[in-house]
RNA sequence: GGGGGUGUGCCCGAGUGGCUAAAGGGGACGGGCUGUAAACCCGUUGGCUACGCCUACCUAGGUUCGAAUCCUAGCGCCCCCA
């Protein structure tokens, strides 16, 4: 096993905060293999680059030696994560939570290295706890520690409901970190405050409290909100390689050094490099984009995947010419056809209404034609076995059945 | 248990009887510019084979020629008192 100092500097790369640094100083010296927490929501089925932020620095932890634990929430998947949420979030069925649980783990598989991790359900400890126990453990926290936590004293101070039972949910979560004996335990910076009531509980416990590692949030595309689901402006680890290749290509110039440090498997000292060489302008924002661009993809899928991906990219944006896979789509074609309706039924667009507006703004193209404001109905051979397409990055190729 | 307040489109937020498919902003989308970045300019933003029709301002009733706006009940949320 590398020295400690040596595991620290690998641990320490891209990270928000270690809370305290001397103690995990401690715990590495002891040259015994640490145990690693994470606790993962089964609420979103897909993950996106976003999760595997921690997922990947569990990765390193691995490669170090250290035992990594992988918590899937499915008890507190039925209180629902209040983190970062405005409102109370509905909770889930057990059979959601076991069928997202399952997905999530085949793509976390995709960075972890299954033979060396662990992973528990949470309603093991958590379902059999009576409420006797429950009451013990409760009583070790005060309602004024509880409210501190941001989201919550936000939500209250804002007259925003706060249900009683989402106050456990840090409980719950420290509780995790009892049973497994965790040394240390991995989440984004939102989840500080959870990860401190891990190791008070612990302390209080009379056990060697966890280090929390937090982890900074990857904003989306949108270079804005963190990236997520909900918000629309995330990349999906299962993307197809040409909207994964698109989708890292439209994050903000600000965001790269960062997706850098965070999503790419690079050498720490490459990505200083790049960093530098942008700053100083010897290297060009686009080239680097595009590089960051082919070893994201080329991490979930292939080089092969990742220069296919690039050059259908510069073949689309570039060359503005269709890509030239685009897949058929047996539909019913009358004489006659209704563009709205086709392009609603194609899924191009949400709805006839907005169909007819993006022809009238100009937005949809036959075979990289421009359609004229106002045509709606054309002849079955007009769009018959065409590339039809709404904006620059929405096609489809109707064939009558 | 008592009193008060509040509920509008994806979000925030105007609107207190007709001129309201609902101001304004944000977001999103489309067009231009470009490096599918940022910034900027312009436009669109309930549905419907559509110069008209339908459905909409928490829900259900009611008053009225006419309601997001008034009344009643219910539901959600917030505050104060106990």
């Amino acid at each position: 096993m590398a020295s400690s100092l040596e595991q620290l500097r690998v641990v320490k790369s891209g990270i928000a905060g270690l809370v305290p640094e001397q103690d995990l100083v401690k715990k590495l010296d002891t040259g015994r293999p640490l145990t690693i927490k994470l606790g993962v929501d089964p609420t979103a089925p897909d993950l996106h680059l976003g999760h595997a932020v921690p997922l990947r620095k569990l990765r390193q932890f691995q490669d170090l030696g250290h035992r990594v634990v992988l918590i899937i929430g499915d008890f507190t998947a039925l209180i629902g994560d209040p983190s970062g949420r405005s409102a109370t979030r509905p909770p889930l069925t057990p059979e959601q939570v076991e069928a997202n649980a399952t997905t999530y783990i085949e793509q976390a598989y995709k960075i972890l290295d299954p033979e060396r991790t662990e992973m528990r359900r949470n309603s093991e400890w958590l379902g059999p706890l009576g409420f006797e126990e429950l009451l013990r453990l409760t009583s070790r926290f005060t309602v004024a520690r509880i409210l501190e936590r941001d989201d919550f004293s936000k939500r209250y101070r804002e007259g925003i409901g706060i249900s009683l039972h989402e106050l456990l949910y840090p409980v719950a979560q420290a509780y995790d970190s009892v049973v497994i004996g965790a040394d240390v335990e991995l989440g984004g910076t939102d989840q500080l405050f959870n990860l401190l009531a891990g190791r008070e509980l612990m302390e209080k416990m009379d056990l060697e409290p966890q280090v929390c590692l937090t982890l900074p949030l990857l904003e989306g595309t949108d270079g804005i909100q963190k990236m997520s689901k909900s918000y629309g402006n995330y990349i999906g680890l299962t993307d197809a390689p040409d909207d994964l290749f698109g989708k890292v290509m439209s994050i903000p110039d600000g965001l790269m050094i960062k997706y850098y440090r965070l999503c790419t498997a690079l050498p720490v000292d490459e990505i200083d490099g790049i960093e530098s060489g942008l700053a100083e302008g010897s290297l060009h924002p686009n080239t680097m984009k595009r590089r960051l661009a082919r070893e994201i993809v080329t991490l979930y899928n292939s080089t092969e995947m990742a220069e296919m991906a690039e050059a259908s990219f510069d073949r689309v944006f570039k060359q503005h010419d269709v890509p030239e896979d685009v897949t058929e789509v047996e539909v019913e074609l009358a004489d006659t056809v209704h563009l709205p309706a086709l392009l609603t039924s194609l899924g191009l667009v949400s709805s006839n209404s907005e169909g007819r507006r993006m022809i009238d703004q100009g937005a949809v193209r036959i075979d990289g034609a421009v359609l004229t404001a106002g045509l709606y109905d054309v002849a079955q051979d007009v769009v018959n076995g065409r590339v039809l397409q709404v904006g620059r990055r929405r096609f489809a190729r109707p064939k009558q059945l």
